[in-house]
DNA sequence: CCAAAAGTGTTGGTCTTACACCCATGC
DNA sequence: GCATGGGTGTAAGACCAACACTTTTGG
């Protein structure tokens, strides 16, 4: 924008929308939650919330998830932005649309009473939502998707130390296809980006070597 | 953002801000005004706006292209939504960036009074620029470098038909680094996105096959 | 000893990279 | 005829996809 130009008196609220994405059972879910009132009310939709004027867009999807969902300590990432003058039927609404990626048993997750209700959903079974929702939630995961396999960011979704295993499920519950377990292993560990750690996960077979990213912050690779 | 929340008093204003790249002389470059009043006048920055209560931002970039810089019929993107609390000294504005990709010969290009000056620049020279539009340049920049390599985007900058060297110039232009003649011409001709044309270029030496991209429409592929 | 997951190695095909030569034109 | 960019081919290495077998545990 530009100083130079007179402001407008009345104009677009500012909101922010955030998907956040965990792994629960082995399934990618999304955290949704009920609308309480509005026309909207009794549908579900992805928690969000206006953005003040002292904080900004990042913030408020942060704050928002804290106060109104009982989420913290999630990766943040802009997602979209979403302006359509009809996309909120009460009021005019530019919403910045986010994806997060929690680790399941970061889990708090309980609702103000903003929300009337609030849930996991697999992606792939998600119910009608409102607003422009259904847009964000394919937007987010083809996002997560396409990111899965150039950057590490999946260790959101991870405990400090896991089996490859482990790693193998997240990458085909996002990805929504198997993938060969011998490629699998030996790419991941060409990268570099794992460590082995000490210890073994004990399970009803084999034992598991434990692994743990080197990094845990984002990095570009070519991973797949 | 939810219908259920109370809408606040004040809230920030929303803008938008377009980074206009085109191919000038081999070389690419990126479109700035420079901004007349405020604290911030007599700096280069993009062209932008204030978005109206009954545009989408799409719709708020279009039209200030249009109405302040002169410029018709480009590729509009989204880029980012900017929105520090900081970033404006001012006002508190949120403001959404878009890449735009311009055909050289469709240049128009006059100011409005809104500027004081309008220009093209050398995307590695940029001046100073005022508020975080530095920001801005350097992910614009990030973002045609990357989908250059997967998607046919760079139909945008180039006239209906053209030689397989005009296009190298481009993508040599915009990658910031030289290509293998033989290898880019392998690699394009067998994506089959193009299509040999009547005709030849004419130059001081042997003239050129004319080729159009099969598609003028955006699309998603695996390019270099 | 059997089921099931962990762990390792090979092979064939595809893609990428680097590089050398001839061709057609203007001057 | 020579400088310049257009046009074609090839060979070595990197990368990827498909696949078979052994190991270790719990029951």
């Amino acid at each position: 924008m530009n100083a130079a130009s007179q402001r407008p008196q009345a104009h677009p609220y500012v909101a922010v929308d955030v998907v956040v994405f965990t792994i629960d059972a082995g399934q990618l879910k999304a955290l949704l939650v009920r609308v309480r009132d509005g026309p909207l009310g009794g549908r579900w939709a992805f928690p969000g919330g206006f953005v003040g004027l002292d904080e900004s867009p990042d913030a408020a999807a942060e704050r928002e998830l804290r106060e109104n969902a009982g989420v913290v300590d999630v990766y943040l990432e802009q997602l979209y932005t979403f302006g359509g003058p009809d996309r909120d039927p009460v009021s005019r609404v530019v919403s910045v649309a986010y994806l997060a990626l929690q680790q399941h048993k970061a889990r708090v997750r309980r609702p103000s009473n903003k929300y009337a209700d609030i849930g996991l959903f697999h992606v792939r079974h998600l119910p009608t939502l409102a607003y422009d929702h259904t847009r964000i939630a394919r937007m987010a995961l083809a996002r997560l998707r396409s990111k899965l396999e150039y950057t590490n960011i999946v260790y959101n979704l991870l405990s400090r130390t896991f089996t490859l295993g482990e790693l193998q499920v997240i990458y085909e519950a996002i990805l929504g296809r198997s993938l060969d377990r011998r490629n699998f292993r030996r790419k991941l560990l060409s990268l570099g980006l794992l460590k082995r750690v000490a210890g073994v996960r004990r399970g009803k077979h084999r034992p598991a070597a434990l692994y743990a990213f080197c990094r845990r912050r984002p990095m570009i690779i070519g991973m797949l």
